[in-house]
DNA sequence: GCGCACAGTGTTATCGTTAATATATATTCA
DNA sequence: TGAATATATATTAACGATAACACTGTGCGC
């Protein structure tokens, strides 16, 4: 049986050696006698003990934890670099604390504010709105490590993050290579103070001689597949009538890929889809999917480098960096 | 600017009055008087001070926080019962900390430990492999409160699951019932001790009076939809050649749906498919999947209830509870 | 005017661990 | 032999918070 909670004291008392014996001992101190060692591991191991990683950290003034704080749970792209993240993490000897805003501000300040009570001692955040970041400056400017997982120019932090505004303007460069000159955009970003997409987008179109009417803007009005099937249908309702469709996540492409299907629009001879993130439904979905993709394991590597070098050098310096993942294009069949 | 890390004992210092009244102060007692309460609050704002758990928990025994060890975090059924569990167990005060063992019985063995490590008040966990959970007892036996989210009947074990016998009776009764006399399974779960679904598919057979022969068994090797592309090519190359699939997940019956578009099958009219968890994919795939209905909600309602009475009640009276789902059948155009 | 209640605040011990320092015994070497 | 060194262990003070208790001073009743 055996109580709840072992401590140290616990394995010292049955053993006869002091708590501090123990301790060093269960950390693999080798300045202690074999007999000893061994003696107390025994011990320990039949008493199951577990160290109290609160009491260790609280003493070691780290918890060697890095806080990770989402938009969307639900997101398979956000899901899969979270596990990437985590990967990458464990090998640097560091554990994750999960945190979701659901793309609230006020989630999203309660999530940054446990985990800096939790001690964390980093915290690698997707921003839910770029317009509002104050919070998110506070806690940088004192001194603690943060990282945006989305850019955010000129806000003083650090990022790293895909270069969205790069992947629009492929996405829809593409497009225009394949002919086509009325392309709807299906993007909800914008509320939320980021316009990368859109701003890759008609980059992309003034690039290519293109007016900028050549380009035209739905609002999904959330983040499902089910919202990228209404956004289509507005979208075939415009005049002029598009010929191709940019989504801005493959959800949304899908959700629109579905409507076409429903009312007998071949994709992608009477409309071309062109999705972001390429995920695994992207592939497998009814017209695999023309797709930017995602490279969650390069965002991964280049954050966790970057936040555990902020957190290992304490320098303050305060000079912030920069990282931006190329992203590159899948092509299948639906453009 | 300020130091990292603010303490009690620096906004004391700066307000002249002791470390335990600022606590006092800061847990909204109305001891003491307006004034005192509005200097020490202004300050700690101004400080930017953030309560340390650590410290808190250390001395209150308990960290409100609850450990779920997920297998696969790319599992969209499993993310979404997650996040379920994350909003119900916030509603009870409580927080979550994740962790992953990608059906892995070290990792899952190292999570439980880390887990109990950093004095979770209890554990759900969807356990990787049945044959392997002589350390789940181990854990439950010393009393610490632990939940299985998969049934593994006379273990000994607190259980909240679906049930996945039930699930599989459904979905082989509807093909049986849709006229197919000749089904093939797609599950990889029997190496991991987990036969519940082939329990039911049999179960099935058997009620409507078909030699067990009616079914077989392909084995995927896998999660992915890239598993369930390989394994309905090895169903096809079966004899008899089944008339219908029954797979074990939404993403197997995608991929499995995706071999039978590129081998020109007509679905359901060559082959039906029914899949198992009603995943979002299963309805926007080519043909929208005929699947059983994983209820998250209900699944985290009942796991959460359960977690907590057991940590808040100390009962170690040793009694265990299991609590099955029952799921129900989404019709839908591949079947 | 004395004691008592009570408001307002401070002191001290505590949680489980680690680190720095101390002690006690054994071993080595001049 | 005796000091120096090494080995094996114990003691004490932290970490940041909370809780039990202790103290001070005012106001009130009798």
């Amino acid at each position: 049986m055996g109580r709840i909670r072992v401590r140290l004291k616990d394995v010292a008392e049955a053993t006869g050696y002091s708590v501090n014996t123990v301790s060093l001992v269960l950390r693999g101190s080798s300045r202690l006698p074999l007999k000893t060692r061994d003696l107390i591991l025994k011990e320990a191991e039949r008493q199951n003990y577990v160290p109290n990683q609160l009491a260790r950290s609280l003493i070691l003034q780290s918890t060697k934890m890095v806080g990770l704080v989402l938009t969307d749970i639900m997101n398979p792209t956000i899901t899969k670099t979270a596990r990437s993240i985590e990967l990458d993490l464990a090998k640097a000897g560091y554990g994750v604390m999960f945190a979701s805003s659901d793309n609230e501000l006020a989630n999203e300040k309660r999530a940054l504010n446990h985990l800096q009570s939790s001690q964390v001692d980093g915290i690698l955040i997707y921003p839910t709105n770029r317009n509002e970041i104050s919070h998110i400056q506070n806690i940088a400017k004192s001194g603690y490590p943060i990282l945006m997982l989305s850019d955010i120019p000129d806000a003083g932090l650090d990022v790293v993050a895909i270069d969205d505004i790069k992947g629009a303007h492929i996405a829809v460069s593409h497009l225009i290579e394949q002919g086509h000159k009325q392309i709807t955009i299906l993007d909800g970003a914008k509320d939320l103070g980021n316009s990368d997409k859109y701003d890759g987008s008609f980059a992309a179109a003034e690039d290519a001689g293109l007016p900028s009417s050549a380009l035209q803007i739905v609002d999904p009005e959330g983040h499902g597949a089910i919202h990228g099937f209404a956004a289509m249908q507005k979208a075939w309702a415009l005049t002029p009538r598009p010929t191709a469709i940019f989504a801005s996540t493959d959800s949304l492409a899908i959700g629109a890929a579905r409507w076409c299907r429903e009312n007998d629009l071949r994709i992608p001879q009477d409309v071309a889809i062109v999705g972001f993130d390429n995920t695994e439904a992207a592939e497998f979905c009814s017209t695999p999917l023309t797709t930017i993709n995602y490279d969650s394991e390069d965002v991964s590597i280049h954050a966790v480098e970057r936040i555990i070098s902020c957190i290992e050098s304490d320098n303050m310096s305060g000079d912030t960096t920069i990282t931006l993942i190329e992203p590159n294009l899948v092509i299948r069949e639906s453009s």
